[in-house]
DNA sequence: CGGGATCCGACGGGATACTG
DNA sequence: CAGTATCCCGTCGGATCCCG
């Protein structure tokens, strides 16, 4: 059951969104999409679909509840869809939608970034240890 | 204590840097700036320097707890100075550095996406639902 | 003003076991 | 193969009180 009607909200929708704002819906979505899960996932799917078990492979240390989890939460946002192919055994493929490709851009900055600046944020920490140690 | 020392950690950097590995220290850089708080504070600092309470106060809804945790980690890491101006009441700004302002960059797009997009996500949410009650 | 310290409930998230 | 269900623990995160 929806905690908004369709009526409710297209009454706030007329209001800008601002993620600063606590009660704003987009914070929500920020909340959702930003973090590591969401973030692995959807640049995980950046070269085409993949299986459950694909993803859990390339994600590694993900464990299934997790991936299940993120999963759902992005196929329910509309971001990712989910397509069963009946077999024996079930084949189901995880594809990034038109809007989950669109985040897909965002998401994968995010992702270098941290690769590319890892170790000047290490040296940050030592620093900022080594100085916390001696005071 | 650190849990690496200074030696381990330069060996470890002769890798590639790769956040889908469990172990890839990126992963927890990732972990760290993905996130909700994390995107809101670095992106209010985008204007340049703000006080603690200012802080608070664009970021509707934080608590202290939460802001004070999350400038600590980012001054940790080296992507935001904490400047202490000695007077009474004491005054403390905080500000982004150089690659604190890099990292703006990626997280403001994270934040206007989420804006930017809320309406869709919220009508396939709606969907979804429907979706699934009928089911 | 800018926090630190503490308590406590809620949820994130891993491990394991079971199912169609 | 692709999950679901359950247990359990750690941390997230808010509320409150206190301090320099």
């Amino acid at each position: 059951m929806p905690t908004r009607t369709a009526a409710q909200r297209r009454a706030e929708a007329r209001t800008a969104y601002d993620a600063f704002m606590a009660v704003c819906p987009s914070r929500q979505l920020l909340d959702r999409i930003s973090g590591k899960w969401a973030t692995l996932v959807v640049t995980a799917l950046a070269d085409g679909p993949l299986r459950y078990a694909e993803l859990a492979r390339v994600i590694a240390g993900v464990s299934q509840k997790m991936l299940t989890q993120t999963l759902r939460a992005l196929e329910r946002d509309g971001l990712v869809t989910r397509t069963v192919t009946a077999a024996v055994p079930v084949r189901v493929d995880y594809e990034l939608t038109g809007i989950g490709r669109d985040l897909l851009v965002v998401l994968a900055a995010v992702k270098a970034w941290s690769e590319r600046h890892i170790e000047e944020v290490l040296d940050a920490r030592e620093a900022y240890d080594a100085a916390q140690a001696e005071a």
